[in-house]
DNA sequence: ATGATATTGTTGACATATAGACAATTATAG
DNA sequence: CTATAATTGTCTATATGTCAACAATATCAT
């Protein structure tokens, strides 16, 4: 049949460097929270915890975070261990916890954040705004058509 | 400083989506080669095989596919035990293995390529062919930036 | 109310990833 | 040639991720 080098398979190549580009800036931003000795996945707890202020169940942040509910054990664990966040019970539901960002953990993220988004933004350099925006769009329809054609996978 | 939910952020949030859909498509993929017992990476060491018939070094596979040596240990140790690859010595190094697909494992990519190519096609549809192209060059960018702002990065 | 169902966080087994250290081997500088 | 460098694969420790199973607790249908 034929498929020699995928040359001639577009849709392939260009996801494989939909995959790399990802993978690339994934490792960037590793490099970059280096620095508080957090990972990448820290950072996105801290942050959406930031960002609800009233505290997320562990489900609720596994659920924002695309990952499964097992792997918040862990995290929020090591977390806890430095003080960034606390397990608060949840008066309305015994099996849940809240959890929510610290003091110290709040300090954190106000020395991280400003330093992350002037980062993020130059990452769009020598991109005009209108094209970044279009990527967004872009890759918006590619995550639908991927989790549509995952949909009908043979379960 | 009222960096309030990052919605003023732009470069943040496109950053967002771009890794959102890696993940969603890193996860399709994943869902995908089930049917093979094969994980995405196992995939791509495959692959990579195939495409380079004389056999590839370990580190020549962990750089291709941008990840630690040590990796390949385990991940060709895998692909080993069920017999899709073979570790070949290299007479002009003995440090070396040379590792190469096996006929059963060149069978195996014979009945996944086909629909791999396929499913990938049409994680495209509804993208005018145009601005997938423009999407992968902008990718292209966005990588070479993280990379810049990586590398300048306190060490 | 109660019995079936669903959800929450944890655990265990495993795959995948990083980093650093190591012995064996190769390459290089002098 | 030889002392020093660098490279190769592996090992250990640890973090991150999947999935399935579990007890405790909530929810819901009747």
């Amino acid at each position: 049949m034929r498929t020699r080098l995928g040359e001639d398979h577009p849709g392939y190549r260009a996801l494989m460097e939909l995959l790399r580009t990802a993978d690339t800036v994934w490792n960037a931003s590793r490099a970059f929270f280096e620095r508080w000795d957090l990972s990448p996945s820290q950072f996105n707890v801290l942050n959406l915890l930031h960002l609800n202020p009233a505290g997320l169940s562990q489900t609720d942040l596994s659920r924002q975070l695309i990952m499964h509910r097992s792997n918040l054990t862990g995290l929020v664990d090591r977390l806890e261990k430095r003080g960034l966040v606390a397990r608060r019970e949840v008066a309305t539901d015994r099996r849940a916890y809240s959890v929510v960002l610290t003091a110290a953990g709040a300090r954190l993220l106000r020395d991280i954040l400003p330093r992350y988004y002037e980062d993020a933004a130059r990452v769009w350099d020598r991109l005009p705004v209108r094209r970044a925006a279009e990527l967004v769009a872009d890759l918006q329809q590619v995550a639908r058509n991927a989790q549509h054609i995952a949909a009908k996978l043979p379960h």
